[in-house]
DNA sequence: CTGGCTGCAAATCTTTTGCATCCTG
DNA sequence: CAGGATGCAAAAGATTTGCAGCCAG
């Protein structure tokens, strides 16, 4: 937590709540999904502020804003350069492990200077994927009868 | 344009205003910058209109959806896989040419179901770079004056 | 003809902003 | 104590939806 402080952080009651959701978070949360958890627990708390304490932790680089998922930003405390799975059907959004540092050659850069890549791999989540199997094989039982 | 009959996709005025913007469009429009260029010809087009369209073509594969600019969604009517640079300062999207098919390991894939994975390098691209490169210039110029 | 489009306006959702008040450093 | 942070509400955008009328196939 101290580290926040020496960024020029101001550690206040709902932005120590919000780390505190946010650390070691997984789940790639928005910034509702983080406002209905902590507004929980901490009844003054309002939407704005977790924007405003996500801009400010972003404009530090404690934490990524994806622009991952078609319907709103999602944020991702590791901030470690890595790719994610998204699951096309309930969003789900899960961390590649590794590394994918894929190096453009020149040409390829088009005289873009470039700062970050990030590699998105879309498709279907385990549990997606059984319930269109499911899905499908009924389609197919109708059809049959 | 005939194709578009044989998946289903009735042609309109209004539609084949949109598909004449798209057609080898390399500027990755938002669905505002269909509507403002296309009802300029086009007075009767309304934004729900391109909204529509967009969607069906997009449900027939004719088009992608990119989730690369944080503002809003963009649209690409190369289909074929291909990865984007991104100017974080302009918003400007370039295609990326050739391949950058990054065949994930079985655990890496974490048992999804992969259907196609996409490449985004972040950066400057080379009008903002000029831009930010005098910039800096002035503000050394004005710690030294 | 008929179902799929269209335009319009209203609704919804996400994100941002203005402002008076509060509290961390 | 001062400047940054907070909550609230309103505003701003992007996108979706309901609906009556229209037109491509």
């Amino acid at each position: 937590m101290e580290k926040y402080r020496h960024i020029g952080f101001k550690l206040t009651p709902q932005r120590i709540a919000i780390l505190d959701y946010l650390e070691g978070n997984k789940d790639h949360p928005s910034a509702d999904d983080i406002y209905k958890t902590v507004s929980k627990k901490f009844t003054t708390m309002s939407i704005a502020t977790v924007y405003t304490t996500l801009a400010a932790l972003k404009e530090r680089g404690a934490v990524l804003e994806l622009t991952v998922d078609p319907d709103k930003k999602r944020y991702d405390p590791t901030t470690e350069s890595h790719g994610h799975l998204i699951c096309i059907s309930c969003k789900r959004i899960v961390d590649i492990p590794g590394e994918h540092q894929l190096e453009l050659s020149e040409s390829a850069k088009q005289n873009f200077t470039v700062l970050k890549s990030h590699l998105e791999v879309h498709g279907y989540c385990p549990a997606c994927n059984n319930k269109n199997l499911t899905v499908a094989k009924e389609a197919v039982n109708v059809r049959r009868s």
